[in-house]
RNA sequence: GGCCCCUUCGUCUAGCGGUUAGGACGCGGCCCUUUCACGGCUGAAACACGGGUUCGAUUCCCGUAGGGGUCACCA
């Protein structure tokens, strides 16, 4: 079934709202923390269905539990689906203020007898729950005032409201990742729609909301499968149209475990701020995360769109690998433009550097970085003050000979009035051939005099980088003379 | 525990009855090379298990095992 075509055209059990009407997707968060790792693959892939069926995205924030949800988580959600490039096609919906609509719903399902108002105690279900559970037989709510005579309604108790969940037959849903799953309603129990405190429970909201809202295709986590069956309730008491269900297995961490905040659960602020990843490339892994097209790795933005469908969405839930992450973030490091890049890389250098040289410096650097923490460091010797800090490593470089070799290099290069790659390249592969060294013996310890490391881009364009006379104050500084004498 | 879902290299995945089971990350080796990367080549590495169905199962069906999700006046 799955293997149907997606969306729109897949008419089911479940799907008839979607019937040749235009594709509308929304994500819907809770605010209550950051936009996690897993929310922002569910936004990703209901912006791709959305774009790929030439539909619509929306935003709705679930803040019905006023306790739970709180002004910076809402700030941190947006903030992370804007640098992701997911934000909505219209302005959000915020579920809170809609609680009216809400308990209009509920009075209407009162009104037709698809739901009840319930007295039960919550002391009352807790003991029924543990004497059930005592006895080993499975809990379901089963309250006399289903089908009692409201007259009966005791004065003054608080009540809630109950829908009516079907108690025969079986009700099948025609998922588009998941297939066909069907649960027998009798298992299915009578849940809460509206509070005693009048306000909505996030069962009811989601599926008034989904419904006013004109959303044809609710793509999701799996944890809301099984609600899935329960919002049918309502939908069906409504006599509203069905959506059509894309349930997405969730992400794990590396261990295979839940994700948690213990197991790499980051907010996508964190692979920003704190890995330093470009959102090109979180974008490109999310996406390979749990959906596949043939061997293809590196999928940019439109071409996602252009293949996306939820027919390849895998059924079994995935391990968050950040190495491999990492390794997508060097390839857009990479491809990334060289000012952009230089930008980003200072925000995390001490100081003020020159964006400019960073700039120019930033071809030879970013292919040996993975994140923007690499080229930060990776930059960090081209704003290095004389006198340099040597790395150990680099020290162990400078022998005696070796700096008798930077005395001869700093002569010969002394002379050398045209600093360009080609010159510098062609003066000291002469040098090390009429010494009868291999280029090694030179660029070594010209590398660690100009940069105080051991590793670095290549010796040629570390010279043209630092300029002549920098480089030449450099070598001079290490040259001929034990360590200590520094300039 | 009840219900629902899942199961191809360590990880992400391709596969939709007949393939030397492919790619990517990671790992090993080689090449390139002034270091480190990049890049290229290459190696090791998987169909959870047991029954069926079929001329033929990684692929379809049923079990078993393992994993996950869910069972609130939270979302």
């Amino acid at each position: 079934m799955r293997h149907e075509e997606d969306g729109m055209t897949s008419v089911s059990a479940t799907g008839t709202a979607a019937a040749g009407a235009p594709v509308v997707t929304r994500f819907a968060p809770s605010p209550t923390g950051y936009l996690h790792i897993g929310g922002a693959r569910t936004a990703l892939f209901n912006w791709l269905f959305a774009r790929h069926h030439g539909g619509k995205y929306l935003l709705r924030i679930e803040d019905t539990d006023r306790a739970r949800s709180t002004e910076p988580a809402i700030a941190a959600i947006f903030d992370g689906l804007s640098w992701l490039g997911l934000e909505g096609d219209e302005e959000p919906v915020f579920q809170f203020a809609r609680s009216d609509r809400h308990a209009e719903v509920a009075q209407a399902l009162l009104d037709s007898g698809k739901a009840y108002r319930c007295y039960l105690s919550n002391e009352e279900l807790a003991a029924r729950r543990q004497k059930a559970q005592e006895e080993r037989r499975p809990f379901r709510i089963d309250s006399e005032w289903r089908d009692a005579d409201p007259a009966d309604a005791p004065a003054g108790t608080a009540s809630v409201v109950r829908i009516k969940a079907p108690r025969e037959g079986e009700t099948v849903i025609e998922d588009l990742v998941q297939g066909r799953v069907t649960v027998r309603n009798e298992e299915l129990d009578d849940f809460v729609i509206l509070r005693s405190d009048g306000t909505p429970t996030y069962m009811l909201a989601v599926v008034v909301d989904d419904h006013d809202m004109g959303v044809t295709h609710v793509i999701r986590g799996d944890d809301h499968l099984n609600n899935a069956f329960r919002q049918l309730t309502i939908l069906d008491g409504m006599g509203w149209d069905r959506p059509v269900y894309g349930h997405v297995p969730l992400i794990h961490g590396a261990d295979g475990a839940k994700l948690s905040k213990r197991h790499g659960a980051l907010g996508v602020d964190s692979y920003r701020d704190e890995l330093g990843i470009l959102p090109e490339a979180l974008f490109n892994y999310l996406l390979r995360l749990g959906w596949g097209h043939g061997d293809d790795e590196i999928i940019a933005r439109e071409q996602a769109v252009e293949w996306f469908d939820m027919a390849h969405v895998g059924k079994s839930p995935s391990r968050f690998d950040l190495a491999k992450l990492q390794n997508l973030n060097g390839h857009y490091l990479r491809e990334a433009d060289d000012a952009r890049l230089a930008a980003l890389a200072a925000a995390r250098m001490p100081g003020e550097p020159d964006l400019a040289l960073l700039a120019r410096a930033m071809p030879v650097i970013k292919v040996r970085a993975r994140d923007l923490d690499e080229i930060a460091d990776g930059a960090a010797f081209l704003f290095a003050t004389r006198p340099l800090d040597l790395t150990e490593k680099a020290q162990g470089l400078l022998t005696e000979e070796a700096r008798q070799r930077l005395a001869g290099i700093h002569d010969r290069l002394s002379g050398e009035s045209d600093w360009t790659l080609e010159t510098l390249e062609a003066s000291l592969k002469a040098m090390a051939e009429e010494l009868g060294l291999g280029l090694g013996k030179l660029a070594q310890p010209l590398r660690a005099a100009l940069t105080g490391q051991t590793t670095s881009p290549g010796i040629f364009d570390v010279l043209v980088l630092l300029g002549r006379d920098e480089s030449l104050a450099r070598i001079a500084a290490q040259a001929g003379a034990p360590a200590q004498s520094q300039v």
